[in-house]
RNA sequence: GCGCCAGUAGCUCAAUAGGAUAGAGCGUUAGCCUCCGGAGCUAAAGGUUGUGGGUUCGAUUCCCGCCUGGCGCACCA
């Protein structure tokens, strides 16, 4: 058993022993002193019961320790501290025998089952397929999916989905540019249309086709050639997008296509559902959802004036279908640009029947992007989009990833271009990763000195304050996952990557690992491998591979 | 005008369900390699947490007002 786990068993019991009178037993917290010196675990609960029990804190917390039971080999020591907190201090021989739990624990060291399986969805990126992915992209690729790795060690059955507007106007719109590219290229200069795609993406590919296919699509129909041209192009931009995260390493479960839920007419099933629910009504010709019964501020348009299903619809349409096919929460990383469009898809969600807590949106703050300090205006007209294919080139792949992973979603970010190449040799992935050949290192050293590393060893010449360090900020990991988990926040597992090369390189210097003593080297080959499974199984949550040598 | 999000060291960011003395990196300054990798380590300087109130044993965290910035407020997608 874990000490963190073992101590919330044993308050749990003296509680019930002190036999408080309390409608229900209460939530007990248990956090980690920022100080060292206040122990490893403390809990404020004697101050939080204080005021339901009319009792002063210190007073609680001494009935508590005199209930309180403990296996010195786990802790070796409590203490009432400041207004009341309850302090805990972890004997050596528990910490010592975690250093072996971990490595027998292996790659699985991390895992828990607080999703009990439950099937869970995240959809990111979900780019409109009319261009190559951009930076913005990136970001929102990078902690999609490490949220989504982070999920499944948590005990989730989660899946990553990109979802493809692959109909409607801006489909038209691509193919019609593309078109118009194409018969210039073939001497009948036609103008991209102005709310067209003026990239010079589409460029290439028109020259593509000329080379290929020659001039036959130029004697089609207009509207025979658009439809080709608009299917021509999406097939593109999706493999494009498609080679890009795979480069990227990220790899959805599904690519869903809003073409499938209009084949299937998926909208009429949604709109029966919504009448029979006595949801919807006419108004002016059109056909509106009362979305405001349900929290969202006005009513909203199902089917126009035109007869033409809404784009709301059809994305209602579309999270109906991530329910029918089972998944018991779906989450949605969207723009800042579309917070507006939360409360309408709740309502909607609601008005189908599902719990309101199962659908949840995170909003991935926007990437501003800098010129030596300067902001600059991204827009596709101006060509000023830096692709996620440049930043993968510039930069590489670790560095990008752990870059937008690093920061809390909910905050805006500056992304200087001309930093970003400087950036990779002061980039916080090189720390870490460099932490971890290190400790390959001395692994290696140990082999050809002649003491080969074993699979377990004894551990209880642990102890000094370096190790005992380590030891900890290892015990924590399992915990940093569920807290990801929980509270949206990927950021987490990138900083507690760093504390742990930290308190290890910190234990480097100060001791050495192969040693004339047999016993602690031995002792200390398995800390440095219990560091390095750690290290390793959080670089496999953040997608960043784990160097056995930096300097090849 | 209404709504959502943010504001923490010179810069980029943290702060674990409201917890104890707000912490890291970069940059600045001063140290540390006869020793398993110096892409490392140790230390110093740097703060009225935008601002004014409130809630309580305790507030960067929760509530209200104000200031600044971003983004929304379509029978567009």
């Amino acid at each position: 058993m874990k000490p963190q786990e073992y101590v919330h068993a044993a308050l749990q019991k003296a509680l019930k022993k002190s036999e408080f009178q309390l409608p229900e037993l209460p939530y007990i917290s248990l956090e980690r002193p920022k100080q060292e010196e206040l122990g490893d675990l403390s809990t404020p609960l004697a101050m939080s019961l204080s005021k339901p029990l009319r009792m002063a804190p210190r007073k609680i917390a001494e009935i508590l320790l005199q209930n309180l039971e403990l296996d010195p080999d786990y802790v070796e020591k409590t203490e009432i501290a400041g207004p009341g907190f309850i302090n805990f201090y972890y004997a050596k021989p528990c910490l010592q025998k975690a250093v072996l739990e971990i490595i027998r624990d292996g790659e699985r060291y991390g895992r828990s089952d607080l999703g009990q399986g439950r099937k869970i969805q995240l959809e990111f990126v979900s780019a409109n397929p009319t261009g190559p992915l951009n930076i913005v992209s990136a970001r929102a690729a990078a902690v999609g999916d490490v949220l989504t790795s982070c999920y499944r060690t948590a005990g989730y059955d989660a899946r990553r989905e990109f979802y493809v507007n692959d109909a409607g106007r801006q489909i038209r719109l691509l193919g019609a540019s593309l078109s118009a590219r194409y018969m210039t290229e073939l001497g009948h200069p036609e103008e991209v249309p102005e709310e067209g795609y003026h990239g010079a993406y589409l460029l290439d590919l028109a020259r593509e086709i000329a080379a290929r296919d020659g001039d036959r699509h130029g004697k089609l129909a207009a509207d025979e050639r658009a439809a080709l041209f608009s299917q021509m192009a999406l097939e593109y931009m999706l493999q494009r997008q498609k080679a890009s995260l795979d480069k990227y390493r990220v790899v959805y479960d599904l690519w869903f296509r809003e073409s499938t839920l209009r084949d299937a007419n998926a909208q009429e099933h949604i709109l029966r559902k919504m009448a029979e629910a006595g949801f919807t009504y006419e108004h002016e010709g059109a056909l509106w959802f009362r979305s405001s019964e349900f929290g969202d501020e006005k009513d909203r348009v199902l089917i126009t004036q035109n007869g033409e299903p809404t784009y709301f619809l059809i994305d209602i349409a579309y999270h109906q279908d991530k329910y029918e096919r089972g998944f018991e929460k779906v989450i949605d990383f969207w723009g800042p640009d579309h917070h507006g469009y939360i409360d309408r898809m709740r309502a909607a969600i609601m008005a189908l029947g599902h719990p309101k807590e199962s659908f949840e949106v995170s909003i991935i703050q926007q990437v501003n992007l800098l010129r030596s300090g300067q902001t600059v205006k991204m827009s596709k007209r101006a060509g000023e989009i830096i692709e996620m294919d440049e930043l993968i080139e510039e930069v590489g792949v670790d560095a990008a990833r752990f870059y937008f992973v690093d920061r809390r979603i909910s905050q805006p970010m500056d992304f200087d271009i001309d930093l970003a190449k400087k950036q990779s040799d002061e980039n916080p992935v090189f720390y870490v990763q460099y932490a971890h050949a290190r400790i390959c290192n001395i692994l290696r050293y140990a082999e050809e000195q002649g003491v080969a590393v074993p699979e377990s060893a004894d551990t209880s010449a642990l102890g000094n304050a370096q190790e005992v360090q380590v030891i900890k900020k290892l015990l924590e990991f399992p915990d940093v996952v569920q807290r990801v988990v929980l509270n949206t926040e990927p950021h987490r597992i990138s900083n507690y990557v760093q504390e742990v090369a930290t308190t290890f390189h910190r234990f480097y210097h100060e001791h050495r690992v192969v040693t004339e003593d047999r016993s602690l080297t031995l002792a200390r080959l398995m800390l440095a491998k219990a560091a390095r499974q750690v290290l390793a199984n959080g670089f496999a949550l953040l997608g960043i591979s784990a160097p056995e040598n930096m300097y090849l």
